[in-house]
DNA sequence: GATGAATGAGGGTTCATTCAT
DNA sequence: TATGAATGAACCCTCATTCAT
């Protein structure tokens, strides 16, 4: 009869009152409906149905939808975030790493979740223009920032010319990444192929070390 | 007399059964509401209301909210395609013109109406793949396009290097545009000032040039 | 140019302003419609698609939906009135004569053309409760208003026994036709064979005669 | 404590779902929308407010507008089939009980909430072409079925003459019951009174058992 | 007379949210 | 805490009817 046993938020967690397998269970629902759906066809009732909770329990973690929304964007932003981070230059080549970094990056973009999430993100740009800011640095930006710093190393370190590493990193990125991005966000093409992923970053080296790399 | 020019589905559109001034009064509204909420978020009652019609007459020149929406693409994506045909080349240098390509494209894309409706058609592509599709190779293809034609020349009378053109097309419209328009898409950013499009144009044409370009 | 030529109501009927070849046309898509669906699921639309006119010319021939249904009751009924009364009694003997006016009756009554009608005027009592009168004293009032008058000779000469006529004329009907007819107005059966419809006559026939015929 | 008594779907019917309190209510409030204005006729708006629930509670305990209707006759249906098995014959001579039979079954049948029954089935046929057979085997064919049972003892104790019991058993209701149907049918006529009630069944029942008594 | 575009009320249905349990 | 029944506003769409042509 007691409640106490029952009483969830035990762990370790609680950060805000409750944060437990339950609430990961309600956002991991959420997330595959919201994905799919988008943030306005994405109903209340799928995505209960989705976590395996009932709706009210919904409403016992998350104040409403827009949060619930916002709280599951701030998750894929720190996965994202993490993934980024993760990443550790192993080659021996300055060029091989930076291969490598593109590679997976595109990889990382790419695949099927995180395009859908990606869209998912900019069909609520204009509702929860917040939203698109706080993804975009913890994607985007973040992948900037940490070639910014890598960079940074090289120009100091004279394998770069001299020259602004941020712009370096943008256009890194842009050489390496952007074209399949672009057709990835629109459906417009499959996930490229190893083979096509490889030809497409070697392109982009080409390209960005014709400019960037020192010429002693 | 004359019921010519009042009549519905004259001279100048018609593809089927009507086109007229209602019928484009009606796409306004459409494409307001649609920009601002998606197509989720748009309510038929909203677009009528914009569109100054009452909603049966919605009906009446479009089947339902879907037909409403791919019409809508298609305008735009014919709107966007003309704007992007409409680019002439004029300036005296090689590096001129596509600099002024460059910045025109920009310029074009991250207007705060073709955001939007970029906003709009990624929103929508999980449910209207082919929307997604439609609306990319209107745009970024079509663009990639006409710039492969100018460098297909360009490598052929000797100003450029021997080299895939489309990977030059490619690899231009990444250095020139991409770190602009991915901004734009998550609402990240302001538009840059006239200024800010300047120099990143001309940073990424410093490192497309430099490896493009004839070396004598 | 002049509208003369074009003017309708031309030939001889006019009876009430305007009755017409539209006219006719008009009611033959109502009925059409309106036997398929019932007076609540038939709209003006598939009403004026029916009868291959423009929904507008409804409203210039019947005021609104509720006088077009009523007339084309009225219609109907004139009809069924008339087929009715076409029957001729033309065999020898008064047992073959009564058999070949419950063979015609049922048939004229089990036809799906006029079971939709029934089915629809009864759908339609509640809202049109004249209606449903109109067409029961039509129907099979009219048949036992002809029988009793039969069967009233019939007293009279002494070919039957002293009765009641009008009880007569319904005992007869109830007995040769209300089995097909209960089942025809639910759907229950598909129409009964020629073979099964004698049968069913015979059976009736035996017992009705059994009791009414004058025992010499 | 006990929650048992309070649970939804609980002891007796249950079948699926949830079976309650509330699902008698709107059925209640549907039954007396629908004989009101049939099938299409009826506003799931007027249901709910007849119900005496909110419109999206109707859509909890079903699923739609179709099912609804389909369980409100199967519940009729049930209904009709039980009053009708109710039936005990008790009265001491043969015809005395046929005559009480035919009375009951003739008051069953033109009660004013059974005939709106019927009209908003028959109405409903061209749509709802099983619930009409459904209905029609659990009323008339029912009420047939039973007699049958009567008629065929009847005739192996020698009570009645040699025959087929289910033709008797048509004959009997069609002499007894179709001429009160009929005109309850299509709203033509009040219910009738005892007495005119009586001298139906009489005159019917004195041609029936002239036929089909044993003549010693 | 005949048309069909236009209307806005109302159709069936889904929704985010609440609340008693 | 967790539930799911209940709500009523809002959804997309159809309707009977009107009216300028």
């Amino acid at each position: 009869m007691s409640k106490v046993a029952a009483q969830p938020g035990g762990s370790a967690a609680g950060v805000e009152g409750h944060d437990s397998e339950k609430r990961r269970q309600i956002l991991d629902g959420a997330r595959e409906v919201f994905r799919a759906k988008g943030y306005e066809g994405a109903s209340m009732d799928a995505i209960a149905k989705a976590a395996g909770v009932s709706k009210g329990t919904l409403y016992v973690y998350f104040t409403n939808k827009d949060e619930l929304f916002e709280q599951l964007i701030a998750d894929e932003k720190r996965e994202l975030a993490a993934a980024l981070d993760a990443f550790q230059p192993a080659a021996e080549s300055f060029r091989d790493n930076l291969r490598a970094f593109a590679l997976s990056f595109n990889e990382l973009l790419t695949g099927e979740n995180h395009m859908s999430s990606i869209r998912m993100v900019v069909g609520a740009v204009e509702k929860f223009p917040a939203v698109g800011a706080l993804f975009f640095r913890a994607g985007a930006e973040r992948g900037t920032t940490r070639l910014t710093e890598v960079f940074g190393e090289a120009v100091a370190d004279g394998r770069l010319r001299p020259c602004d590493p941020t712009v370096a990193a943008h256009h890194f990125i842009a050489l390496c990444t952007s074209e399949v991005m672009k057709k990835a966000l629109f459906g417009a093409a499959l996930r490229p192929t190893p083979e096509e992923a490889i030809r497409i970053v070697d392109n982009g080296l080409d390209v960005f070390l014709s400019y960037y790399l020192a010429k002693d």
